[in-house]
DNA sequence: ACATTAAGTGATT
DNA sequence: AATCACTTAATGT
């Protein structure tokens, strides 16, 4: 079944205490999948959690649309942190797992993972540090989709305030529309720099002037 | 001429 | 995208 032994060890044994080393010796599974090959699909269920011991493995979810959105990826030495709740609460996936190179897994079976979970500190703090570390991942990422767009909603700012004003010419400083925008200063700066090299606008002291084909 | 405020820039996180 | 540090331009007294 393998084509050469596989030794884990190397890769856990900074997280893990000796005892649960041992452990993974009689209750976890060697596993090993190719490049391509799909580990967990959106709606399966599954019954042991895999820790990567070599290899990639790309997480991902499919829109409405069918189109794929890569979430994140699990290296060496991780595990995929939805994975732990799917597994643990015998919930649904969310999330597809499609190996992304060649990979080693070591498998472990979600009653001996769950008997862990109180048995062992290291292996509490593998699962909490590996869901923390994703958790932020994620944040960060809601972080710019929510705020990053920060150009689309400067030109709808400045659409919006010459409307108002019923004038293409618009008495604003930098600063004011960083503060209205809850934004800095330098970075409206920039951003109309580009608009004016667009011939969107154009900039002088305290003052906009907006073109036509903003 | 000098001080203050606005805007531009590069580097760093 | 934000922050910092610094420069340059514009404006007011």
């Amino acid at each position: 079944m393998l084509t050469q032994p596989v030794n884990y060890i190397d890769t856990f044994s900074d997280f893990f205490e000796p005892a649960l080393l041992a452990e993974f010796e009689t209750k976890s599974m060697i596993m090993e999948v190719k490049s391509g090959d799909v580990m967990i699909n959106m709606g399966q269920t599954i019954r042991a959690i895999p820790l990567i011991v070599s290899g990639t493995v790309k997480v991902s979810r499919i829109n409405d649309e069918g189109q794929e959105l890569l979430l994140y990826y699990v290296k060496s030495g991780e595990s995929c942190a939805m994975t732990f709740n799917c597994c643990m609460l015998a919930q649904a996936s969310v999330i597809k797992g499609v190996a992304e190179e060649d990979s080693v897994l070591l498998c472990v079976p979600q009653e001996a993972m769950d008997e862990w979970m109180t048995k062992y500190p290291s292996w509490k703090k593998y699962v909490m540090s590996n869901m923390m570390s994703r958790f932020t991942e994620m944040v960060k990422c809601i972080d710019e989709v929510a705020f990053k767009k920060l150009d689309e909603r400067l030109v709808k700012y400045l659409k919006d305030k010459s409307a108002i004003a019923k004038s293409a010419v618009l008495n604003l400083t930098h600063q004011q529309i960083g503060d209205e925008l809850g934004t800095n200063r330098v970075v409206i700066s920039r951003l109309l720099k580009k608009l004016e090299n667009d011939n969107k606008l154009l900039i002088y002291n305290k003052q906009i002037k907006l073109l036509k084909d903003l």
